[in-house]
This record gives structure tokens, sequence and C-alpha cells, in this order.
RNA sequence: GCGCCCGUAGCUCAGCAGGAUAGAGCACCAGAUUCCUAAUCUGGGGGCCACAGGUUCGAAUCCUGUCGGGCGCACCA
């Protein structure tokens, strides 16, 4: 926990010490517990630096009411040396105003920690697992998988920040027809690279040109021997290769991202490896596996070519679901919830949490295969808490105008246009300007135009502000003088001391959008302090008759400029130097 | 028909697992540049938090129902 003394880990600490002893004094009753007690700012900082819901929480189990018990509460906290004021207001909130000089230190702790400000020890080193993008190996990346793998690298990044051990894993969808599409396609492809005339690309296989160079290597490794050869003969072999190629070429597009995995699990070999049936037989013995036959769809005409069929089917009714899900197709392979759910139970075996990140189209599979996992897990005697994250569609705009994209053609914005075009921090953080599940516009117009409306220049433009300042200033920053600080300062001091708690409450939520919404508020004070120096010259940062003023102020900007840093860090994006 | 997500200012969205008088940007109106980046800032108007009940000291937040929008509904991943 050596990193944690920043001021409202510190603050939220003395609080828990008072209730500490007001527990001793049997004010409270012994455990009482204390998870609804919050110590943060109040919404309106006139109220005060801090603020406790401590008395009203707590009131009822010590059979008292919430003025009364923040009297008791008040009376310790007052002999506090950092504490000026601690007042009653409201139903019960007690709000503490602290000494300039608690603010000041605190200044200092930014400096002190540097790139480790913000970092917690709140996840205790426990170890979770992020499973995101896992897009299919047929192709390049798109913009429908930008989002997804954005916010699952960032939730990834903020937990790591949080003090979890993080595994980042790609499922790589190797083993259903899609890839065998895949080799076929391929394999026209091969053929064209011999000189057959193909034609058009028929219905049904990828049409995609990046298909293209793969036919070229098979051709000349293979030359003509599988041109006439049945299916059984390459299909394997075509498959094996083809889908090697995608994952190179998505892996190329992910670093384009900055994004890199840690683990690639192929559901091939986990079929391989006999996994899906180690948890079939586990389930049947419980009654969670029978062999049953659905009924057909409700409500909706069904498709033409539905008959009822006996399959093995999991109970996700039992779980809340609308039907069981079969595990198997009718020819005996597994479907994909069948390989799921043993791949989910695999990666269990090595983590304390799992996370899954979803687009939210499959949002009607979660229910099964959450049931799924809490069974499996459940079942081993140690079951692990697993959640999906659902992450909305985006809607990609050109000054407005939806940007058209035709599927059939294989024509798509891919997901390298884009980084090419704006830039890779400026999609990683538009893509973390709004809560995940909200569908989104993305407009290149918008996301480049450098304006107030514009967060990702807004919050770098703030960042390029304090360094050009530093390196023109002619003066070092100093931490002597911190006295000279005035209001104007501390109240930024304040904003920026923020952050450790932002990164804890966000990594609690598991939502790294709260860090982007974050530093535009801290990128707002920082511009409004800057324009506050336009009103009254003894607020400029640099004061051309007062070196000690100036090296003061300029160490407080450069730590909000660490903060900025750091809070960009966690969201994978650079801070710039200048503009 | 069923399930999931959503409904907050004219527009785009926040609202920190129930807290104080519901916030910001855009747009609109009125202002600030002999000065470290005005690419910015200051002030103003603008709300039945879709609607109706419920839970409690207290609800935009939790529960139920209604209305409205999006997505998904057999062996596709």
């Amino acid at each position: 926990m050596t990193e944690t003394h920043t001021l409202h880990a510190t603050f939220a600490a003395k609080v828990d010490a008072v209730l500490n002893a007001l527990e001793m004094e049997g004010v409270l009753p012994p455990d009482c517990p204390r998870n609804g007690v919050t110590v943060e700012p109040p919404r309106d900082a006139s109220h005060g630096d801090l603020a406790t819901n401590a008395a009203m929480v707590l009131a009822k189990p010590a059979k008292s009411n919430p003025s009364a018990l923040a009297e008791k509460i008040v009376s310790h906290l007052t002999a506090d040396p950092d504490v000026t004021e601690a007042q009653i207001a409201g139903p019960g909130f007690i709000n503490l105003r602290l000494t300039e000089d608690a603010w000041r230190r605190e200044l200092k702790a930014i400096a002190a920690l540097g790139a480790d400000y913000g970092r917690s020890a709140m996840g205790g080193g426990r170890k979770v697992n992020v499973e995101f993008v896992s897009a299919n190996p047929t192709g390049p990346m798109h913009m429908g998988h930008c989002r997804g793998a954005v916010v699952g690298d960032a939730l990834a990044g903020l937990l790591e920040a949080a003090g979890h051990d993080v595994t980042r894993e790609y499922y790589i969808n190797d083993a259903g027809g899609q890839v065998d599409v895949l080799a076929c396609s391929a394999h026209l492809r091969y053929r064209e690279a011999l000189g057959e005339d193909v034609g058009a690309i028929p219905e049904g296989l990828y049409p995609g040109d990046y298909l293209v160079p793969i036919g070229k290597t098979l051709a000349a490794e293979y030359g003509d021997r599988f041109v006439m050869a049945p299916e059984s003969e390459w299909l394997a072999l075509f498959r094996k290769q083809a889908v090697a190629a995608m994952m190179d070429m998505i892996r190329a597009d992910l670093d384009l991202l900055g994004i890199h995995h840690d683990v690639f699990a192929s559901e091939a070999e986990l079929q391989a490896a006999g996994k899906p049936e180690e948890a079939e037989t586990w389930l049947r013995a419980r009654d969670l596996v029978y062999d049953g036959v659905l009924e057909a769809p409700k409500g909706k005409a069904p498709p033409e070519d539905w008959e009822p069929v006996e399959l093995p089917l999991f109970r996700s009714t039992q779980f809340g679901d609308d039907q069981d899900r079969p595990i198997r197709k009718s020819d005996g392979s597994w479907t994909y919830f069948g390989a799921d759910l043993a791949y989910h139970f695999q990666k269990a075996e090595s983590a304390d949490a799992l996370i899954d990140v979803w687009g939210a189209d499959h949002a009607g599979t979660v229910k099964r295969i959450k049931a799924a996992v809490s069974a499996l897990t459940k079942g081993a005697g140690r079951e692990v808490p697993f959640d999906v994250k659902l992450v909305q569609m985006v809607r990609l705009l050109r000054a407005g105008e939806p940007v058209k994209m035709s599927k059939r053609s294989g024509k798509f914005v891919t997901l390298a246009d884009v980084v090419e075009e704006v830039g890779k921090d400026v999609v990683r953080f538009t893509m973390l300007t709004r809560k995940p599940d909200a569908q989104m516009d993305f407009d290149f117009a918008k996301v480049v135009e450098a304006s107030r409306d514009n967060p990702v220049f807004y919050v770098q433009y703030a960042h390029a502000r304090i360094r050009s300042t530093l390196r023109k200033a002619g003066v070092e920053p100093s931490a002597d003088h911190l006295d000279r600080l005035v209001e104007a300062d501390l109240a930024l001091v304040r904003e920026a001391a923020q952050f450790p708690r932002v990164v804890e409450s966000a990594a609690q939520a598991r939502e790294p959008h709260r860090i982007a919404f974050y530093l535009s508020d801290l990128a707002a004070a920082f511009h409004s302090f800057w324009n506050a120096g336009n009103d009254d010259p003894g607020l400029r940062i640099i004061q051309s008759d007062d070196n000690t003023l100036t090296a003061a102020r300029l160490f407080m900007a450069a730590q909000v400029a660490q903060v900025i840093r750091n809070g960009l860090a966690i969201l994978g994006v650079e801070a710039v130097e200048e503009m």
C-alpha cells in the first residue's frame, strides 16, 4: 500500500479511524458495516474540500439520529491538525475544510510519485483476464471492432493502474464454418494466382482483395498440386495458413492502435485438446446438459429449413435464459457456445476474475455463457466472478453524413484507414468519450477539429500549454516556496488531487470513460486558471520580476501536466508537448 | 411474442453502485486579446430527469407497470 499516501486516501483512513474510536467508545456497535460510507469532495465546492455521509449511513445501526452522530464524529475530526473546519450540513453531511498546507503537500506528493501518481493498490494483485476484440480471423479489422478494442484495452490499463494483474486475451474463432469459407476463398485466390480467370467472386465467399496475397503465397509454396485436388486434401492446410495470415493482419491492425494482447487462444486447439468434451461430461453428470428437442421460434415465422432435432442442450433456463441452448450441432461438432463455455472454464482456472468485452449484437448470448461459467466454476469449488461488458455500435459520419459501407462487395471502412486518417490517439480518446453502452457517432470532421467541443484536442491543448510554458519560462520549477501560491492555484491543485480517487472509482465500476471525462474537467480548470491571468496579471505563471513565485507556479503547473499525462497513459493516449 | 440496452436543456452527452439547489459542451445572447498559445476564458437565459406507482430520512439513480427508440431471438460466430 506504499503508493496510496495521497490526500484522499489519507482522509478516508482518518474518517475510518474516527469510526473505530467511536466503536471503542460504544457509540457505534462493533463490526458495523461501513461499505456505504464515502469520503469525497462535495458537489458544491463552497461546502468545503471533503464531505462524508458517515453520520447518515451509520445513524440507524448506532440507534441515533444523523445530526447527533455527526456531532460526535465532528468532535474527533476537528482535532486533526489538517482540518480547519468541520461542519454539519443538510441532512447530516459532515463538510471538512483542509489547511492550505495539506494541499501544498499533495502537490509535492504528485511530484514525488510522478508517473505513479494515481496508481492504486486497490486490486491487491488479483489476476483479471480481459478478453476483447476476438474478431473472426477472416479479414482485416474494420470500424465495427474498433470500439471494443479500445474500451477493452483501456479497461485493462485502468485495472492495472488500480493494482490488478491483468491478462489481455484474444480468442481466435478458428474452428467454425467461417474459417472453412475463408479456406475456400483462399483456394480461389490460389487458382487465380496460378493464372486461372476466376471471374467474379461467388456469393458466399469472402470477396476482399486482402486474400490475393494469400493466394500468391500458396501458389508459390505448393505450385498447382491442389488445383484439381478434392477439398479434403487442401482444406485443413489452407485454413491453417489463411488463418495465420489473417491473424498477422489483425495483429498489425491492433498494433496501429497500440494494442498488444498477452494471450491468443485458439478455438481449434481447445477442441483438439478435448476441453469441450470434459465440460460436457461434467455438466451431464450434474444434469445440466441433457438431450432434448428445441421448439420452433415463437412469434416470428420459423426459418424454412427448420426441423425438430434432438441435440445436447445446456439448461440455461435454470439461470434465467429463454430456452436451453445446444452445445453441439446435429453433425456432432461443437456449437460456438459449446466450445466457448469450455474456453471460459479454461480461462477461469488461472484468473481471479473474468471480463469479456463484446459487441452489443451478442447481447442475447450473455445469459447462457454467464450461466455456464457460474455452473462450471462453482462446481470446481471456486466460483470466478465473470462480467460481460457490452459496447454499442459506432456510426461513422463524415461532416454529418453517414459513411456508406457495403458488406456484399467487401468494401468497408477498415480500422487501418481510420487510424491513418485521424491518428491513434484521436481514435482511442474519442471512443472513450461516451459510456460504452450508448451508441455513438464518430465523425471524421469533428474528431480532428481544434476546438472546445473536441475533448481530445481540449485536453491535449491544456497539457501542451503547460509544457511550452515550462520550456519558455527560463526559471526552474521549485517546491521551495509553495507558500507563495494563492487560492486560484490551490483550486487547480484540488482538482488535480482528485485523480487517485477517480482512478479507483473508475476501476471499481470498470468504466474507463470516467478517466476521459475527468481529464476534460481538469483541462477546463487549467484553461480557466490560465485566462484568469488576463484579468489579473498577478495570476500568470511567469512573473518576470518574481522568480520565487514563478518557480512555485511552474512547479504547480508541472504537476497538473503530470496528472493529465498519467490519465492519458491509462487510456493509452500520448500527451503532446506542443500543438 | 420474448430477452437485453437506452429515454436527463433545442442538439450531443455526464451524473462518481441512493445524497445537499440535477451538471458540462454545442447552439443562442452579452463580454474579455498592448499579457506565458484568444485553438482559450467570463457571464446570461434554457429542465415535470419519458410517464405512473412503490421502497426510505432522501430516488435521475433501486423495484413494478405503461409509452417511445435501438439490438438480438433455433445446430452464426
